[in-house]
DNA sequence: CGTTACCTGAAA
DNA sequence: TTTCAGGTAACG
């Protein structure tokens, strides 16, 4: 469910109120072990138990928290997870697979109702990523760089932009919105674009990126971030869910069509 | 390269 | 009852 601006949100969320705190304990709930990807869930524990954590960073859709030891707690949410802060007086929340309880008494509950997300403790970060391209908010997603990626390929420009290995962080709505952000066909194939074409899509990624982290996040449906709160950014989106209805630069109906086994909705007109 | 599987629930 | 969901690894 979390893209780049979700997990970003959640992310600054927790550093204020995580980092240089100690994990005194450690739970593992029903439906939890399956996060662990093989780690015995008294492993896990045994291993995370008295860790303090000096700081909590992101790549692409992942979250990393460095621990003390030098190793790194990496999480990924894939669809439905949640990294909560809370007080263990707090209502509880639904589907909580793990909670670490920290040093100043309050707690961060994972909770994932669809059981996608992971929870790994490695000694390099590296070992938990998959392949990882290019971070769209750095000075590294240049128009030479999506170039040279693009070059000779036949997949449909929102498969490319919904690779990891290409641009890290981007998912499905913020693919689509790129896309018409840039007046591009999400059909077109991304071999086809032209430089002028591409130097659009980085320009209109960067944008839709960083309106989703202003406005703190997507909830459409079950994104909450570390407090719990629902982003507001939804309000801002111009095409994503929005089948059928006007699209706000020419009024035509936007239409949605499956790419790479996902919606994906696009104004024809505009996008033509 | 596209499709399927992983899981659970909400919406059509 | 069937389809769909913000992700991605594994498969053919």
């Amino acid at each position: 469910m979390p893209e780049l601006p979700e997990v970003e949100t959640i992310v600054r969320g927790l550093r204020p109120r995580v980092v240089g705190r100690t994990v005194t304990h450690v739970r593992v709930l029903p439906g939890g072990e399956r996060a662990l990807g093989g780690c015995p869930p008294d492993a896990f524990m045994r291993a995370l138990t008295g860790r303090r954590v000096e700081g909590i960073d992101r790549r692409g859709k992942y979250l990393l928290f460095a621990l003390d030891d030098g190793r790194t707690l990496v999480a990924h949410l894939r669809m439905t997870g949640a990294l909560l802060h809370r007080r263990p007086d707090d209502l509880p929340d639904a589907y909580t697979r793990a909670v670490l309880s920290l040093g100043d008494g309050a707690e961060l509950r994972f909770a994932d109702m669809r059981k996608f997300g992971t929870l790994q403790l490695v000694a390099d970060a590296a070992e938990a990523l998959g392949a990882l391209g290019v971070e769209p908010l750095s000075a590294d997603f240049t128009v030479e760089w999506l170039t040279e990626r693009a070059r000779g390929r036949t997949a449909p420009a929102k498969s490319f932009l919904l690779n990891q290995a290409v641009v890290a962080g981007v998912g499905n709505i913020y693919a689509d919105e790129a896309l018409f952000e840039a007046r591009l066909d999400p059909r077109r194939p991304a071999g086809s674009l032209t430089r002028d074409e591409l130097a659009r899509l980085r320009d209109a990624v960067v944008s839709v990126l960083e309106s989703g982290v202003r406005h703190r996040g997507v909830s459409f449906r079950n994104y909450r971030d570390a407090q719990g709160e629902a982003g507001a950014n939804q309000a801002h989106v111009r095409v994503f869910r929005r089948t059928g209805q006007p699209c706000d630069t020419c009024g035509a109906p936007i239409a949605r069509t499956k790419l790479a086994g996902r919606s994906t909705h696009f104004c024809p007109q505009c996008q033509g």
